[in-house]
DNA sequence: GCCAACGTTGGC
DNA sequence: GCCAACGTTGGC
């Protein structure tokens, strides 16, 4: 199984609303960016797990940790006409957008911000502070890992 | 295929 | 609201 972290930001789906799902899962859709699409569509199978950021708020940070339940299928949020993610070019016979669902395994006991991140030795390397990054689903390796979850429980 | 213009992301 | 760092679009 893989590591991975994904963006969110809260006024748009937060882990809370994540929460109060019904069975506390979700479809992540709405991603619009191909080398996240490959990602969806190639590499997050069942079973991974991904920290669950927030970002574009006050702090951003990691809220909590998700498990993919259902691995990559084709985003139907992309064919809806009414959806802020509708693409005329993607279609039955050729989907264009993926998306995996997600279970909540939990909300973190404590928040870790990103300045938090930062700081932390262990944590210097992760993709989510690379100059540039943008991408809203990077991979996480076992040791950043360790170090995100012992800090929260701190 | 090049590349300028434009749009988006996301921390600050 | 600013702006760096992208990604996308479209004319040529």
């Amino acid at each position: 199984m893989r590591y991975w972290l994904f963006k969110s930001e809260p006024s748009c789906f937060s882990i809370d609303d994540l929460s109060r799902r019904l069975k506390q899962t979700a479809a992540w859709d709405g991603v619009r960016n191909y080398q996240v699409r490959n990602m969806l569509r190639d590499e997050i199978k069942p079973g991974d797990q991904a920290f669950f950021y927030h970002s574009s708020c006050t702090p951003p940070g990691i809220a909590g940790i998700v498990t993919v339940v259902k691995a990559g299928y084709p985003d139907d949020t992309a064919r809806d006409i009414h959806s802020d993610h509708f693409d005329p070019k993607s279609t039955v016979e050729n989907p264009r957008w993926y998306m995996v669902d997600v279970k909540l395994e939990k909300k973190f006991p404590r928040f870790i911000a990103l300045d938090e991140i930062k700081r932390h030795p262990k944590l210097k390397k992760m993709l989510i502070l690379r100059k540039g990054n943008r991408l809203s689903i990077t991979s996480v390796t076992k040791e950043e890992w360790n170090a995100v979850s012992m800090l929260a429980q701190e």
